[in-house]
DNA sequence: GTCAACAGCGCG
DNA sequence: AAAGCGCGCTGTTGAC
């Protein structure tokens, strides 16, 4: 059962991996096991798979089978082990049952059937094991990305194993102030009244869950804090409010109202993702500005780690988790949730304590940290609050359109479907149903497959937009499911989705995530993917930075009446960005004299001249310029091609077309050399203003996995240039409007544009002040950098989004309302 | 019924 | 032999 000699003292722990370690596997594990500090003597090894087969990846069938043996074996360890380390998913299966090891790893759970033994009536094994699932060490020889994090794991489950759970760097408060009184609240007041710092929380409940502070339903459940007084002493207070058991449940709304204004005026103020609180907040009028926000900064620090509060504080702090089983807050008895609400804020200001000092020894990623990023996460609140006017009439009317036309090209489909088929339910979303019709029924070629199943069968065969094409030259059914592709997406992911979540003000809200990606652009969807919301529930989000460009869905949003929709947005700006990086001559040479890559690109491909060569054609020409730009080889392009242009190109006309590009741009490669040369020597890239990307899987054996750092290595400093760029436009901005009364305000951000509305009467100070600002930001000033490309922002203006017209420079110089009636 | 993986496609 | 980057949402399938 075991790889190596057995123990000669009792085991203390377990360790499950796939297949029971080889000697060379054993060695290895061994390394990690001593580095934090466990004797790999005291360990057991074993593996999820007992028969080691001729297949190495075991399907979950092989698993399960094995399953019970497993358990058995487990079970029969005597008392002296408690801890198994559980390492990848197929052990993961094994002893959970579960599949997910991302999702399941450093925590703990009980292996179930590990319980009481007894055998001739003596008790041989008394506890239900606990597992640590944490990545199979292969993976993480593979992707040396995933080595710290395995090491935090590996110290967790050394933890636990020699009883150093109360070894936490940080340790609990000693005392929690629960504000369940008169004078309690009146010592609060006064404590705050004398707090320099605050960290802060709130627990918040609605019926609709994922829906906003808005909603009727929704109810601040208590809220939480930690000061730092004058004089440098600590507290940690939990007010209860609209808690079932709270003494202020009635008047909860007064009690926030006492407190509000003391609250505010703290100095410094800290909380993790605290755009959510300060959204429900202002909800209640108390508008607390966020000056330190633990997330983010745990984002900025190192973009690839996980960012909740739980995991943060475990990993940091060594804190074990003291989250709550349930989420519904309302019945968990009002001390767990004071005290829980009271844990996140104390670990919340330690975290604060470790970060600052982290951001000081980097200046480059504190500068960014307070020029922009904490001002955009508060203007945040109000752009996620504010919500983006929609048209309801349009939308409702629009949605049907798109029913019918999905109606009419079922139809068309279906003739081509057999009476009496014998199958399940007809389906023409890719499914089993439509491989039948296509593959059997009308026996069409099978043009590309999916992924290879786990048993080694091939994958099914592809109903993607690229093989359609190819199918489309066999049998006309290929073109009615690529108009249908569009018809069924519109009803079911952005007309469903609007229909359920534009509000009684005909404004539909998305949340932004400003550590939604390893490069500093925002994502855009659902307020939370698990933490908050219940997961029984069907949750749904709109990502509003991916509207369909067709003006049948983009013509739904705009402005209300009175009021113009801006969409402002940095022209060619990552080849722009990368022609700055590069120093790129000839790039250089066609900005600065105003010409037009893309369209360049476009002649080139599709052979017109300039005034020929429509949007769409320059649009395609772009996803060609950025492929070559971040690594494309001829392969792909040659898909890319006949993807986006239903081109035919051959081997060596992609090859051809590849070797023109770059002699056109010599000094892109020179870069490309440059950029592979910094990640192989540090690990990270960073950007010009000094954004870091940490790029470990440059260190992989692996040629694959080093390639992709290698090109995220040349695309990340641009894209996170060009989108902190958008930022900073945010925060002058918001900062100029305020300053000039304007009502003037951002509404969001598309990766390289920024969305406004403006009411009519500020157009003519608006518009040419938003052009003024994002062409010449601080860069000097703020970061002492100089670019010397022109930086250009187009500017787009309408009712509608969808019907915004593109105005010239002379336009916006001297906004005239009629250019807009002109137009139309 | 729930969960996880995958395919497919929307955006920059 | 083969390799653009960065995301989020919906729907299907197969396993539990």
């Amino acid at each position: 059962m075991t790889a190596q000699a057995t123990p000669n003292t009792a085991p203390r722990y377990a360790v499950v991996g796939k297949f029971p370690p080889s000697e060379k596997a054993f060695q290895e594990l061994s390394q990690y096991l001593e580095e934090v500090g466990l004797n790999p003597t005291e360990g057991v090894f074993t593996g999820a798979v007992k028969c080691r087969t001729w297949d190495a990846t075991p399907t979950r069938t092989v698993i399960k089978a094995c399953a019970p043996y497993l358990q058995q074996e487990l079970s029969l360890l005597p008392d002296t082990v408690r801890y198994v380390l559980v390492m990848g998913n197929e052990a993961l299966q094994a002893t959970l049952g579960k599949s997910g090891i991302t999702k399941y790893r450093s925590k703990e759970y009980e292996i179930a059937g590990t319980g009481t033994v007894e055998r001739d009536g003596k008790v041989i094994h008394s506890q239900p094991l606990i597992a640590v699932p944490t990545l199979a060490h292969n993976a993480v020889k593979r992707n040396p990305g995933q080595y710290s994090g395995f090491m935090a794991d590996l110290k967790f489950f050394a933890a636990k194993v020699n009883g150093k759970d109360g070894a936490a760097v940080v340790k609990p408060p000693k005392r929690i102030r629960y504000v369940l009184d008169k004078d309690t609240l009146r010592a609060l007041k006064a404590a705050l009244e004398n707090a320099d710092v605050v960290s802060y929380d709130i627990e918040s409940a609605s019926d609709h869950p994922g829906f906003l502070e808005k909603d009727p339903s929704s109810k601040i459940v208590s809220i939480a804090f930690t000061l730092v007084s004058k004089d440098r002493k600590l507290s940690c207070w939990a007010l209860p409010l609209f808690h079932p058991e709270s003494p202020w449940r009635s008047n909860w709304e007064r009690i926030l109202e006492f407190i509000r204004r003391v609250f505010c005026r703290i100095r410094v103020s800290i909380a993790h993702n605290g755009k959510f609180d300060n959204r429900w907040l202002r909800q209640w009028g108390v508008n607390r500005y966020l000056t330190f926000d633990t997330m983010l900064a745990a984002h900025l620090l190192e973009e690839n780690r996980r960012k909740s509060l739980k995991e943060l504080a475990h990993m940091e702090l060594g804190v074990p988790n003291w989250a709550i089983e349930t989420k519904e807050l309302l019945k968990t008895p009002i001390m767990e949730v004071l005290e829980y609400n009271g844990l996140d804020t104390w670990y919340t200001y330690h975290l604060y304590r470790l970060f600052r000092r982290q951001l000081k020894e980097q200046p480059a990623l504190d500068r960014i940290f307070n020029r922009f990023y904490m001002p955009s996460a508060n203007e945040f609140t109000g752009i996620e609050r504010r919500g983006v006017w929609t048209d309801r009439e349009r939308l409702v009317e629009r949605h049907k359109e798109a029913v019918r036309q999905l109606a009419e090209v079922d139809a068309k489909i279906m003739e081509y479907v057999p009476e009496g088929h014998g199958l399940k339910e007809v389906n023409f979303n890719p499914s089993n149903f439509l491989r039948w019709l296509l593959f059997d029924h009308l026996g069409l070629p099978v043009i590309r497959r999916g992924k290879e199943k786990d048993d080694g069968r091939p994958g099914d065969p592809s109903v993607a937009e690229g093989v359609m094409m190819e199918l489309a030259e066999h049998h006309p059914i290929a073109q009615l499911l690529l108009d249908r592709v569009k018809w069924n997406k519109y009803c079911s992911s952005f007309f469903a989705a609007y229909l359920e979540l534009i509000d009684d003000d005909d404004r539909i809200h998305t949340t932004f995530k400003l550590h939604g990606t390893t490069t500093g652009r925002l994502s855009s969807g659902k307020e939370n993917d698990g933490e908050k919301i219940s997961a029984k529930k069907q949750v749904r989000g709109v990502n509003l930075q991916q509207v369909p460009r067709d003006k049948f869905i983009r013509g739904l949003f705009g402005a209300q009446p009175g009021w113009y929709f801006v969409e402002f947005d940095y022209s060619q700006i990552e080849l722009r960005v990368a022609a700055f990086l590069a120093n790129e001559p000839t790039m250089k040479y066609l900005y600065q004299t105003g010409q037009d890559i893309h369209m360049t690109m476009a002649m080139q491909m599709t052979g017109k001249p300039a005034h020929l060569v429509t949007k769409e054609e320059r649009k395609k020409a772009k996803s060609v310029n950025f492929g070559f730009l971040y690594g494309m080889q001829w392969m792909k392009y040659i898909d890319t091609a006949w993807n986006n242009y239903g081109l035919r190109v051959t081997d060596d006309e992609a090859k051809a077309f590849r070797k023109a590009f770059f002699a056109q741009f010599p000094e892109l490669l020179v870069w490309h050399r440059r950029q592979r040369a910094m990640v192989a020597k540090y690990g990270r890239v960073q950007s010009p203003l000094g954004r870091v990307r940490h790029l470990p899987d440059i260190y992989s054996p692996d040629r694959e996995v080093k390639a992709e750092a290698e090109r995220q290595a040349i695309n990340s400093p641009v894209q996170s240039f060009a989108s902190d760029m958008i930022l900073i436009s945010l925060v002058i901005l918001h900062q100029k409007f305020r300053e000039m009364g304007l009502q003037a305000r951002s509404i969001g951000t598309v990766h390289d544009a920024l969305n406004m509305e403006v009411p009519a009467p500020e157009m003519g100070v608006v518009l040419p002040m938003v052009k003024e600002v994002m062409e010449n930001l601080p860069l000097e000033e703020w970061f002492d950098l100089h670019v010397d490309i022109p930086i250009v922002a187009d500017c787009k203006v309408g009712h509608r989004w969808g019907d915004a017209i593109e105005l010239e420079g002379h336009q916006i110089a001297n906004w005239d309302p009629k250019i807009l009636e002109a137009a139309s």
